[in-house]
DNA sequence: TCGGCATAGTTTCCTAGTCAACTAGAGGAT
DNA sequence: ATCCTCTAGTTGACTAGGAAACTATGCCGA
């Protein structure tokens, strides 16, 4: 084996821990979700349109940070299972809104209480101070980080 | 609009701040490293190899976190940059081993230097005593749910 | 009123991963 | 010795997203 300069240890970077869990947990919740068979972008586009009035794809790409070539896809799949719809705009000839169906509306509450009970899965075993501490740590980092964009669960 | 029982407000839940955090660190990362034309998944094989004695596939799909599909395609990528080596085992006609090239090898501290400006660039803002709180959570939710893997920076 | 530019969305191509089927070698039981 | 089974790795079909090209529409200025 060749000599090997040192170079920092892995485990020494936050974000690779950060990373590990937010998997762990992203992974959980998606193996909730197949249940309904939904899956985690899935739930969040209708997480974002729930008791919203209808929206242009453009504004769930903004709200969701993710392109809007991605949006159209995910809106495709969503509308095949006839949990949302899409409708030409009047007023203007290129604009879209979507909007949850009746049967998309009325699975939201069934799947945020999934998400409820992952995150309590994850975190419950961490006391309330704690808790506290982190939600405090990592919505700082996310306003320093100019983070706008609301990623899936 | 229809009307919509209430539910959970999305960020209320401590995971998704997490993935939030988690994904523009790491989209950060990924924008450093494709100067050195590298992915994020391409680095974690390299550091995972570096230093330590040649390694078979699965080893590193465990360590990783990844299948042994995705370590097969990665490594294909990474033997195609010359930055790692795959040999057969001459012990079993099965195995592989897989190597850091000399290349590869002079490569990693370069990245892991990207890695550290990273990891400081996000989380430096936050003051000594919070960065020890914070990794101590992570580490502790880590340790808890039984998350071995580890996954890329 | 028409030519050019901006905007909204879609489509195409590419990367990257999973899962399941497959190939090939190893190794034990009879 | 020869199955049978297990294990290592690869491959192919599929899902998912990003970037950029493309389409269609709106809007503004001369």
């Amino acid at each position: 084996m060749p000599p090997t300069p040192p170079v920092s240890d892995l485990t020494a970077h936050i974000g690779f821990w950060m990373r590990m869990v937010s998997n762990h947990v992203s992974h959980a919740f998606a193996a909730k979700l197949a249940d309904r068979r939904v899956t985690v972008a899935e739930w969040a586009l209708m997480r974002a349109l729930y008791g919203k009035e209808p929206m242009p794809p453009s504004r769930l790409a903004d709200a969701m940070g993710m392109s809007r070539g991605a949006i159209t896809k995910l809106a495709d799949r969503l509308i095949a299972k006839s949990l949302i719809m899409r409708e030409a705009s009047t007023a203007d000839g290129r604009a879209q809104t979507l909007a949850l169906t009746a049967r998309g509306s009325a699975l939201v509450p069934d799947l945020a209480a999934l998400a409820d009970l992952n995150d309590a899965e994850f975190f419950g075993c961490l006391t309330p101070d704690e808790r506290e501490t982190l939600g405090r740590l990592l919505k700082s980092l996310a306003q320093r980080g100019n983070m706008t964009a609301t990623p899936p669960e």
